[in-house]
RNA sequence: GGCUAGGUGGCAGAGUGGUUAUGCAGCGGCCUGCAAAGCCGUCUACCUCGGUUCGACUCCGGGCCUAGCCUCCA
């Protein structure tokens, strides 16, 4: 089976057939580092990672890109309201972005180039778009000219005239039309600056992921993804900048967007003020968890955050790890995977189906028996793995919880001693006083073969 | 106004022209001193109006509703 995706650019699914099989390219659209990342940022990171996963497992040389934009108006902003420099910001929330992100499963891409480390390349860039007549100077900026370009708009399919009559912005006077945007643009003295043909400025939004993936990936990359609201403008600037400097039919073969994560239906941002941190809810919920959520929706569909969602993957996952212990003691050597879960994958990366099949092989365990046994929970753990999820030790799983919940686990197991003298000596009343003051607690217990265990139930 | 996605059972969420999604919750059973957990079984669906078809939740058209982009945004 081939590995089908959805395509921003023809809006269908299409095979996925990279232009060269030894070296398969794809870039996603990383962080801009100012702050902590939200969770509707974890979702890109996360569905990349897992289709990062898919053509690793495909190909023999994947080459992932995940830029850290370390050059933003808001990172001056922040390094200003501190009194630092703004490498101090992008530092901190860049490492705060790994850390989170690995929480959840996230590996590390391939690469992960920084635009401050990419000025040459970005002012190269700039020069040959000015040298082949695709930009302009104005007041000392470098300005895309739009109208050199008549393939402009085709990736998100609007026509120009539109553009301007819906425009709600004011068009700065030196534009030579309202849709053109900025290459690079002076720094006054405050600002963070560096020298170049046009005076000591900075880069627009778009060049830097034009230049670093033409840097790292070449000049045409087989997949492009991000998030739903960068089609446009941003995805349709790198287009047009991308195959104008370069003089090709295509910049990205392939463009991927991941649809929003909504709280109260509402589209998680910034500006709406209704974001929720990562590095804050992994305080409160296993990044596991919160990772079974996001894969919960098919990525282009919108999903709603919410507590409850987290409680039933919670669940979802506790059951898991249940049957994982209760099936006995792993395997020694790697299962197969799943064939439905790759076959799900592998269409345009349906990750409620496979969790749907992770489900069923989790049904089937416990009424296997033996070697059959032994291969349904290798199979089940590889196939989790490939989703990223399952991987830990079921008793860590459950020993994590209790550990964050920051409950005494000798007083827990005292009180358990007491419970089953008084279960003994048929005192069962005793007995369930005990059992009733432990859930007060959020304490679960359990009676099983072999001895009573417990559980934290609310985080 | 232009352009995009969607509207599925109590909730979340896949999918298909005629056959069980799955999870959580509910209900019944097994198990248990009683529970919990687990296992087995089970009830609630496909926005609306037309059309195509032997047959549509699934295809086509109209309508209603929701979200998003057109401004920084994953």
């Amino acid at each position: 089976m081939s590995i089908r995706l959805y395509n921003t650019l023809t809006r269908q699914k299409e095979t996925f057939k990279p232009a060269d099989p030894q070296r398969v390219t794809m870039y996603a659209c990383g962080p801009t580092v100012y702050n902590y990342a939200h969770i509707g940022n974890a979702r890109p990171a996360v569905i990349f990672d897992l289709l990062y996963r898919l053509l690793a497992s495909k190909f023999p040389n994947v080459i992932y890109a995940r830029n850290i934009t370390d050059v933003d108006d808001k990172i001056n902003q922040a390094a200003a309201d501190e009194g630092v420099s703004i490498d101090v910001i992008s530092s901190r929330f860049t490492r705060a972005y790994r850390e989170d992100m690995g929480a959840l499963g996230v590996g590390r891409p391939t690469v992960e180039p920084e635009a401050t480390a990419h000025m040459k390349q970005i002012i190269e860039m700039i020069q040959r778009l000015l040298e082949k007549g695709h930009a302009y100077e104005a007041e000392n900026h470098v300005l895309f000219d739009v109208a050199s370009f008549p393939e402009y708009g085709g990736l998100s399919r609007r026509e120009r005239r539109e553009m301007i009559a819906g425009a709600r912005v004011e068009v700065a006077p030196y534009k030579r039309n309202p849709e053109d945007f900025v290459l690079w643009k002076p720094s006054g003295d405050d600002d963070p600056g560096w020298d170049s043909p046009w005076g000591r400025g900075r880069p627009g939004w778009h060049i830097e992921c034009s230049a670093m993936s033409a840097a790292h990936l070449g000049e045409v990359i087989d997949i492009h993804a991000g998030g739903q609201d960068l089609v446009f403008p941003h995805h349709e600037n790198e287009i047009a900048q991308s195959r104008c400097a370069h003089g090709r039919e295509t910049f990205a073969r392939f463009w991927i967007h991941n649809g929003f994560v909504t709280v109260d239906k509402r589209k998680m941002s910034k500006s709406l003020g209704n974001t929720l941190i990562v590095h804050e809810l992994l305080k409160k919920w296993p990044g596991e968890v919160m990772r079974y959520v996001l894969l919960s929706a098919h990525y282009r569909q919108p999903l709603d955050w919410s507590e409850s969602a987290l409680e039933q993957a919670r669940k979802t996952l506790d059951r898991m790890y249940a049957t994982l212990r209760d099936a006995g003691p792993a395997p020694d050597t790697a299962g197969d995977l799943d064939p439905a879960i790759v076959e799900a994958l592998e269409d345009d990366i349906n990750t409620p189906t496979a969790l749907a099949h992770l489900n069923r092989l989790t049904r089937e365990l416990p009424n296997l028996e033996g070697n059959e046994r032994q291969e349904a929970m290798g199979r089940l753990v590889a196939s989790a793995g490939l989703l990223g999820l399952l991987q830990e030790d079921p008793a860590v799983w459950f020993r994590g919880r209790q550990e964050a919940s920051g409950i005494d686990s000798e007083k827990i197991q005292a009180l358990l001693e007491q419970r089953s003298r008084a279960r003994k000596d048929k005192d069962f009343a005793t007995a369930d006083r005990i059992r009733d003051e432990l859930i007060d607690q959020g304490i679960e217990i359990e009676d099983s073969p072999e001895g009573t265990r417990w559980k934290v139930i609310s985080a």
